[in-house]
Parts: structure tokens; C-alpha cells; sequence
DNA sequence: GTGGTCTAGACCACG
DNA sequence: GTGGTCTAGACCACC
């Protein structure tokens, strides 16, 4: 977490959910950590630990049971995924073409950086 | 200039005359509209312009004569370029790849797309 | 502070937060009076305090955390000196110097003036 | 002259006056350049030269013979030197001690720079 | 005409 | 509670 990021920490939590979700780590069904836990583990406010619970439960990522705790919800997977893949197509794939425009940087560049990260 | 973006309008403004100088649509050395005109232009209070003067002016990329307005400052065009390639090499292509692995995107259907929307 | 002086508010509020830390009264990491907390103590405005935090943040002598609060920045101690050597040395010497010259006051009246006050 | 530095144009030019007559390049009862010739060879408007010259003679260092032009006061040598030392005495010196005790910079420390710069 | 500072006060996001 | 943005408007210095 960077608390001095302009990102929102509960941002921050979302993120980090939706990417242990995105590689399987928690898999559908799944029990997450409890509010409590996390609060402890990143260092922050139980209140702000909520917050990104919360989100997620509205967006249907989680499922909240009362009493039990936060489950990854049915489908979660493939929600996340087509969040993502939306997100990806409609604002940062225009964007980085824009920055390449811009920049002088060709597809050609593109792939030998690409190919050059990935060694 | 969006109102309801959560991008406040002074980095817009911001954003707007570091597009201009890339350009060249402002030279190094020329005069920029003023502060009060802009402010019309854009429809926002002067003060909120103004401060987008003021950060490019501690960012050296505007200079200031009293009296008479502000000035794209010498060497604005490379500094600007080469602040806008760092932000590219350093925060977005990695994010950007970090994405396409993590929504099995390849090179190859990256390039696909690309062609499509320079057609 | 002195409201008549030319200089704006928001830099002796900055002046201020620089002697503090160069004084150790502020030690780094430390977390430092609220913007509205200042605002009241200096009965100004609070975007007036506001202006000061927001110019040392992009110093790098300040940093701040989301609904917490500013703090005094890692490193802000050897940074303040440095700052603070750099315009003695390259600055206010020559100044001096030259001041001293047309006066036609020398290093020894300058020591003899030095000893008197520091009595 | 410099146009972007905070001091006002018009105080410039007063320094500029100041020097040449402290340095007796400009002698008492000599007429100096008229307004026109300082705006043009400064590059500023006349308005602006003509704003140092007014202010010289309010005073008294610079006196005004009306269709013939500004002439350096009698007495204007004296004068000039009492003001720059008052200012030194009262607001020069208590800073440089100030910074000094600051930066941990002893009179020993000074007068060796002050030899350095000196050769 | 230009920019610069400051106030008062509203409204918002974050923790 | 914290800071952040924005507006409206006043007043000022400078060119």
C-alpha cells in the first residue's frame, strides 16, 4: 500500500482483491480474509478495509454472509475479467495509441520493448 | 475540459497547454493567452487558471514577465517530451503489460488492434 | 508573522516550517500541526496555510497522507540545509561582498561588528 | 535587466542609477540619460523607466529641470552611501548572522571564503 | 492591461 | 477528523 499515492487506500485494497481473484489465488466460493484482518495486514482503519469490501460486494464480486464473512461470489472470475477487458479496450488502449502518436513511438518500438521485458 | 472528471480542472488545463506545446502549436519564447482568458475560454474562475500557470512555472515549462503575461520558457518542447516519455517508459508501458498478461492479450492481438484503429 | 510585509503570508508560513525542521524541532517522519490547526495559530485563511503545505509537498520537504495529515519528509533535514547552503554560498554571499566593497567596510570591521553583537 | 526575476524592472533601473552614481561613474550636477534613452536601451517601457526616475527624485537623489531632463543631486553621493548603510547595518547584518548560526558557518569560515573570492 | 495574494465560504473525498 | 478543489470577489503591484 502507498499512502502517499493519490489513489485512494481502499483503491489500493480493491486492487489488490480483484488481482488475487484475476490469478486464481482465491478461487469462487472462496472465504476471503475478514475486514479485521486485512485492517491489520495493511496497517489501516478497519473503516477503510470496509470500504473496499463494500465496493465489492455492490459490484458483485463478494458475497457478504452476516456472521461468517466475505466469500468471492459466483461468476467473480469472469466478472473481473470483463470488467478489465473493458476498461483495457475502451480507455487505456486509446490512450496509450494517443501517447505513441505523440511520442514517435511505433508499433515496431512497441514490440521490441515488449519482447525486451519479457526476457 | 470535463467538469465531473475526477482529474481537477487545474491539471486539465495543465494537460491542455503541455498538448499545445508538444504541437507546436505554441514556440518556445511566444506568449500564451492570459490567465484571464483563459479562464473565459474554459469557463472556470480565474484563480483556478492561474494556478495551472503557476504549476507549470515551478515546472519550468512557463516562465513569467511581470506585467506582461507568461511565456512558453526555452527548451519547454524538449523538456516536456522527455517528461511525457519517462511517464510512458516507466509507469504505463509497464502497467500496460502487467494488463495484457493478466487478460491474455498478445503482442500479436495488441498490433491486431492497432491496425484497426489507425485505418 | 508580518501581515504588511511584502513578502506573502504563505512563504513566512513556509520560512517557518523550514526553521522548524532545520531547528530539529520537527523531526522527519514526524507528523506536523494540521493546515487548519496552522490557519488559526497565524489567524489566516486556511487556504492561505494551505498554499505553504502544498509548495514544501512539492519540495519534497513535506509529504502528506490522505486523511491524515502532513508529515516532514525522509531526508527533509539534509534538504533544507542543502537548500539553505546553496543560496548562502551562491547568493547571499556575493551580495554581501559586493555591499561591502561599496561601503567600504572590511572583513576586520565586519569580525569587529560581528563580535559586538554576539556579546 | 531580467524580466522574470521577482524584482520589479522599475527598482532594477533605481539600482542600476544607484550603482553609477555610488561608483562615481555618474558624478553630482551631471545630467544623466533621459528617460527615453534608459527605455530604450533597457528594452522597457517608458512608463516604467520613467517610474525609477521619479521615484530617485522623491528621494532626492535625482532632481528634475523641467524640458531639460534629470540631473544627480548635490549631496546625492552622501546620501546614497548613508541609505546603503543604514540597510546593511539594520537588516543585512542581523541576517547574515542569522544564516550563519544556521548553517554552522563561524567568522573564521567567512573570512576565508571572503579570501578565496577575493583573488 | 497583466499577474499575485488573500478572504470567505461551499462542497467533496478520504480515513 | 484530515486535505483538496473551486468560486466570487476584493485589493494590490507592475507595465
Amino acid at each position: 500500500m502507498d499512502f502517499s499515492s493519490n489513489i485512494p487506500i481502499y483503491k489500493q485494497i480493491e486492487d489488490y482483491f480483484l488481482q488475487q481473484i484475476l490469478l486464481e489465488e482465491w478461487a469462487e466460493g472462496e472465504r476471503v480474509p475478514s475486514v479485521r484482518e486485512i485492517a491489520v495486514q495493511v496497517e489501516v482503519n478497519p473503516n477503510t478495509a470496509l470500504r473496499a469490501f463494500q465496493e465489492l460486494q455492490t459490484q458483485g464480486i463478494l458475497k457478504n454472509e452476516r456472521g461468517v464473512g466475505y466469500f468471492v461470489n459466483e461468476g467473480a472470475l469472469k466478472e473481473v475479467k470483463a470488467i478489465k477487458r473493458k476498461v483495457f479496450m475502451e480507455q487505456k488502449l486509446p490512450a496509450l495509441f494517443r501517447d505513441m502518436e505523440q511520442l514517435d513511438i511505433t508499433m515496431d518500438d512497441l514490440v521490441a520493448m515488449f519482447k525486451k521485458t519479457s526476457i
